[in-house]
DNA sequence: TGTGTTAATGATACGATATCTCAGTATCCC
DNA sequence: GGGATACTGAGATATCGTATCATTAACACA
């Protein structure tokens, strides 16, 4: 638990090793995206990078997702943020005041997953659990 | 577990309750939503009732939300599924071949949560679990 | 180091989803 | 039955993400 250590993947490498062309978009995107600690949304790297093209913005953001190097979060109203895979297979906390993504990994989720899916219809192929959370720096904004 | 008893709730009733007018377009909507019994989505019940303005329809629904009788189910793609909310606190199952939304309630799930606070920083307001499976029906017609 | 193949780019159009606006209408309290 | 007002629906608008396509840049190879 709470082993989430910065093991910086070269996002750069990656795409190369997957067979993509390393280009000077996609290394503005990156390196804008490697100092997202809490996660990020498309339109928001979009409109810090006025000099890359959207539709590009987005084509790389698919492109590491598909490497799993990033990884992808759906939120309640519909928005999609994303997040550096830090850890291999984890789950998301997402603070509802400010939308802070951040990750953890616990195995007792995934025992549980085994156990419930015994008792489910069907066969489970995948499963997605998030907490939603009022995280330490709004809880101390709230305080004050 | 699986004591998904159609308890069917009067909808219409609900939002008289909540001080809401009881309208034909409302009627409209609710009755043929009341027959849903795997999920449905906003777009759907707009096409099954060409009378009724797209707008009212989504209105209704965002009533219905706040009324907590039915619940929203965010998928993986973006897009938004509602049903009926039949039990109290439950969680999803989401076929991934036809889209069938199935609810079902766990008490594990709930004492997970409570374990896992403990170690999460920052305070947890809410989770969301859901799983990915292959429904029954879906089984069936692969293996054909 | 030049060069050709081909992937990548970005402006723009497009589709899907959901909300907003606002004049006209229906509800329901009295 | 009448009136205040919540509701409706057509259409405009906003947002998110993808498709198109002519132009440009990357990189393997000579």
């Amino acid at each position: 638990m709470n082993d989430v250590r910065p093991a910086r993947h070269d996002l750069l490498a990656v795409l190369e090793d997957n067979g993509h062309r390393v280009t000077n978009p996609r290394r503005s995107v990156i390196s804008l995206l490697e100092d997202k600690s809490d996660g990020f949304s498309a339109e928001e790297i979009s409109h810090e990078l006025p000099g890359v093209g959207r539709a590009t913005v987005y084509r790389t953001i698919k492109l590491l997702l598909e490497a799993g190097v990033i990884c992808k979060l759906v939120l309640p109203n519909g928005g999609s943020k994303y997040s550096l895979a830090r850890v291999e297979h984890h789950h998301h906390t997402l603070c509802i005041k400010c939308g802070t993504v951040g990750e953890f990994r616990d195995t007792m989720i995934e025992r549980l997953v085994r156990a419930i899916g015994e008792h489910i219809s069907g066969e489970i192929v995948g499963h997605r659990m998030e907490f939603h959370v009022i995280c330490e720096q709004c809880l101390a904004a709230t305080v004050s």
